[in-house]
DNA sequence: GTGCCTGCAAACATTTTGCAAAAAC
DNA sequence: GTTTTTGCAAAATGTTTGCAGGCAC
């Protein structure tokens, strides 16, 4: 018989699945850690990090690479647009085609997608 | 008057410009410096990654973030594929609806956009 | 000749990891 | 009690940078 690893539940991961799931403004990981450390003082980053790599193996969380990796809580499908100038990360939830990529091209099988848009946001461009 | 600063055309930047437009592979910054290093000898890392980064501000090269950075050579705008399984970055030429959503969602003003897809080759699928 | 660019190596920032103690079950 | 998870700190990784010499113009 193979023993077979099963996830233990902690205060870590509850934390800062909650914390992701509340926020809309996209964390790093040392952001995440400075917040969650207020409940959880004693937390470390070393934990975050395998927290967050955990959470998006499961597809909890979904990570935006921009520069360092970014944390969105929100796993709708939906789009990323980042201002190049002031560096926020917004969503856009609006469905774009890429089912219909998908069907029309033969590259396999596609599980996923990420989509991030570049641009001025509009209190930057208007600046 | 201020003193502005002209770019000067180097065999660095002209064979790793070269070397990006002739290979399919988006490769990245360590494999380029190795393939490069077979004309120039005597280049070093530190140099690909400047010329990497100044093409790339100039939009003659586009950077794909997998775990580390990838550059593609080909600019036309296109999409790319990454197996889950072997990591290998496809290009899908192919256009999405992106224009579409920029003109729906007023975010700002949209200047660029990088769509990942994910999942599994056909050469990963049937193995 | 001027000043941009390179090679080198050290520095940097983010992320990962090994290990012993702690917590979950 | 067993096994997973954590905190800590050190290590690893990819990338950037300062500087002196080299090269483009």
């Amino acid at each position: 018989m193979v023993s077979q690893k099963t996830e233990r539940l902690t205060s870590q991961k509850r934390i800062i699945s909650e914390h992701l799931k509340s926020v809309t403004n996209h964390p790093s990981a040392e952001i995440v850690y400075k917040e969650v450390k207020k409940r959880l003082p004693q937390i470390s980053l070393g934990t975050v990090y395998r927290i967050l790599a955990s959470l998006e193996k499961k597809g909890e969380v979904v990570e935006i690479t921009h520069d360092i990796s970014h944390y969105d809580g929100n796993t709708s499908p939906h789009l990323h647009f980042i201002c190049e100038r002031c560096d926020r990360i917004s969503d856009i939830f609006r469905k774009c085609d890429v089912i219909q990529c998908q069907k029309l091209q033969n590259v396999g099988q596609i599980n996923s997608y990420k989509i991030i848009l570049y641009g001025f946001c509009k209190k930057c461009r208007n600046s």
